[in-house]
Formats: structure tokens, sequence, C-alpha cells
DNA sequence: TGTACATCAGTGAACGCGCGTTCACTGATGTAC
DNA sequence: TGTACATCAGTGAACGCGCGTTCACTGATGTAC
């Protein structure tokens, strides 16, 4: 078996500059997203803001749908590289410090990209539907890395046995846990996961409170302080 | 000081027949949110489904913004209405189990009314500020419920004074919850107090994965049971 | 009780705007011989 | 190296659509004397 050169092939002057204009073009989207809002997001207006007429937009794109999609990957991905770079920044044994790490890159992100974040964790785009098999993968990247910080946590024996008070989870959600369990090949058991999970959707409700605009413009003026206290109250939860 | 009868007279054929259309009204953009979501809400389309022409509509709405206010209001006061019944329910030594139906009616509501779920608790409008002085109150209504649960558990001695493991809070968050506690004044501690924050969030951002979409199709089968664990651990955090 | 007037609901046309998408086309850039 | 052809990017016009909002208007309903 030979080695297929032709992947190796350098991109031709087209090739760069057809990725260079797709990359304009989820830029440009991006900016628009951020002032109009995904349900508002033009192909024309993207067309205009990239000094070509609108029909010239199709060429790299099929539908405005498609863009929605080339979007929410690219902030799932953006996203996600924080938050691992955050998290493989802390010594590996230190793994409250990962859940700290990880809770704060997913805020300092969203407080960043507000329009990226609505895209990704706010109300769904009306008429519009993600299509599962390009966007799972990325979009499933942060709950991946912070059930897999649980889990080492556990394996390592640094996961409080038992959280108190024990809790009884139903044979239903058994069933539940243990398929994620081996989807994701973990050893973490029922209580500790269901705790992860319940503070996977505390964290983000955390930050969606904050970057939705739920907390009022006065109510709370130390924000960073009661991020800080909540991933500290959630750390408590899961055991850690 | 007279009665100042003019304020009982009953309202004319006319100001019955403005009050039905203004309800009308407001039915037909609840319905236009259900199917199109709040970016896409049309007088237009409104007009049409009450079967006129579409500058009719603006003898008894303002603009499409005063539209969606009104929205916002009515959805407010029927998710606090409904709230407000689930823990009144309840009896009123039974905090934990008030929490719990609160936590319940939310849900209920939010999974029936997805589309006014996410006026309320989803990404912003784009374009749209909702005026302060008319939503603040019917908007607080859940949150303020909620924690004079907590406080009157504090307060009959019913909420762990301890709550394992301590967490330190900060001077400045030290200050919000303060000015918390006296506007609505409240008994409840700080420690309580944060927690009982975190709870809220974590209530709605379970809730809002859950309408969102984001648990995704196939990876929580058992969804009330999920969701009463949830309830169940949270009402361990906060002492209950 | 009857009449003149004021108030209000609803009409229909219009303004100016933006949208997604298709299509036949012109030039420029690449490729095969 | 030069030429014929294929591929591709971008144009400009068009289709059919919907939107928010204004305005002068017609009739019907209410009110004051």
């Amino acid at each position: 078996m030979t080695t297929d050169t032709s992947r190796v092939k350098p991109p031709t002057p087209r090739e760069r500059a057809r990725a260079q204009t797709i990359a304009d073009i989820v830029r440009i989207g991006r900016e628009h997203l951020a002032i109009h809002g995904a349900a508002a997001l033009s192909l024309r207006a993207v067309a205009r803001d990239l000094g070509v007429v609108s029909s010239a937009v199709y060429r790299y794109v099929q539908s405005r749908d498609e863009l929605l999609t080339l979007l929410l990957i690219d902030a799932y991905n953006e996203l996600g590289d924080e938050v691992d770079a955050a998290v493989e920044a802390v010594p590996g044994e230190d793994f409250a410090a990962q859940f700290t790490a990880l809770g704060k890159s997913v805020r300092a992100w969203a407080l960043r990209e507000p329009a990226s974040y609505a895209l990704l964790f706010g109300s769904p785009v009306p008429g519009y539907q993600a299509p599962g098999e390009r966007t799972t993968q990325p979009g499933t990247r942060v709950v991946v890395r912070l059930v897999s910080i649980f889990d080492a946590a556990h394996r390592a024996g640094a996961l409080s046995a038992e959280v108190s008070p024990a809790v009884v989870i139903p044979p239903k959600l058994t069933e539940d846990m243990a398929r994620i369990r081996s989807d994701l090949g973990l050893a973490v058991p029922d209580a500790a996961l269901a705790r992860g999970v319940l503070v996977w959707t505390a964290l983000f409700g955390a930050v969606s409170f904050e970057v939705f605009g739920q907390y009022g413009a006065d109510t709370f003026a130390a924000r960073d302080e009661l991020f800080g206290h909540q991933l500290a109250v959630l750390q408590g939860v899961v055991g850690l």
C-alpha cells in the first residue's frame, strides 16, 4: 500500500482563496450574530460586508441554514478549545482546580461572545434544526471534558465516596446513567454521575442567567465573586 | 373625602370590546410566539389572524415592541400564578415539599409553553429592551417566592444551620446579600441566601437545558426522574 | 326623546425596506495536450 | 512553450415574499344638550 500523496498536495492558490473566503464569511457571520442575533442573520447582509453581490455567497454556502451550522460548529470549537486549554493548564492531580478552571473559562468565553453563547445555549433558532452528524461531536466537548474530570477524580480516589445526604436514584435513571457510562467509558458511579449532570446544568444555568441578563442591572455588583462562590458550592455538590 | 365612584363604574360595552380585542391580540401573539419564535413575531401576522387589516392593531398596541412587552408580562404572570398555586397547595410547614412543588411547577409550565419560557429565560430578543418599570415586578415573582420559602424555613429553624462544607463568602458578595436581604425583608443568613441564589440558577439551568434541547434526543429517557433527582440534590444544597 | 357632535374602530393604499434564492451571463484562472 | 478547453468566482437582474408604520378616509357607536 503506497502513501496517498494526493492527500498531502499543498493547496492550490484557488483552494487557498476559497478557504479564506469561507473563513471571511464565518467571521462576518459572527459579527452579525453579535449585533443582530441569530434569527436576523442574513446572507445578503453578509454578502454586503464581504463586498460581493448577494448571489455570490452561494458559491461558498448552500443556504442560510448552512451558514448557521458553520457558525454553530465554529463557536462550539472555539469554546471547546478554550476550555481544554484552561483545564490543561492545571496540574493533572488537582481535580478541583480543573473543575474551577473549566467553569471560569466557560463563563469568560460566554461573557466575551454573548451572541455565540446564545446561539449554542439560548433559545433554539426558529425554523433551524442543527444537523446532528456535524454538530454533536463539537457540541459535547465541554460536557465530556467535565465528566472526564469527575471520572478521573473518582479513579484517583479523590471523589467523596458518599455525598450527603444520600439521594436515591430511581431505576429508570440508573439505566440512562449506565448507557452514558458505557458510551463515554467512565467508571464513576451513578450517584456521582447524576450529581455531575446537575453540576453541568447548574454551571450553564449560572452563566446563562448572567449573559442573558436575568440578574437585572443592580442586583449583583460582585458578579465575579458570585460566580466563584457558585463554583465552590458546586464543587462540594459533586464531592470534589 | 367622598368615595370616587367613577372608579367602580362598570365598563361600557366599548370598553369591554376593547379589552376583549387586546386579550385576543395577546392570545394570538402567544400562538405566533410558539410557532415562529419571538424574533419573528409580526404585527401584520397577528392582524391577519385577528381578521383585521394590519393598521387596525395600532388602535390597541403602540408598536411591535409593546406587544412583546404585553406577552412578556402575560407569561410572567401565568408562570407566577401557577407557581403560587403549586406552593400554596402544600402545608405551610413542609418547606422541602414547597420547594419541590415550586420546581416542578416551573418545569411543567416551561414544557407546556416552551416559546413563552424562551421569551422569558432564553436569549434576549435582538433590538428589544424590556421596560423595567412594567416587567420587573412580574419578572421577579418566582425568585421572590423561592427565597421566601428559604427564609420561612430559616425562621422556623428548618434550614440546616451549617451546610457543609463551609464556603467563605467574599466581602463584596456580602454587600450584595445585605442589600437583597433588606430589599426583600429577609432574615436568612448570607451562606443560605447565596446557596439559594445558586439553587435558583441551577433550577432554571436544568429546565432550560431540557426545554432548549441541550440534552439531545437520546441521552436521557428518564427526564422526570432526572429532574426529580436534581431537585432532591438542590434541596440538600440549600439545607432543606 | 331627539338631534348634533365627538369619539372610536377599522379600511385600504402607500412608503420604503429587507429577505432567500434562481438564473443566464462574463471574465479570469487553471489544466491537458 | 503555446493553445484550446474546462472550471470557477462573481455579476446583475429578477421572482415573490413579508415587514413596520403612516395617513386620510368611512361608518358606527357613544354623549351632551
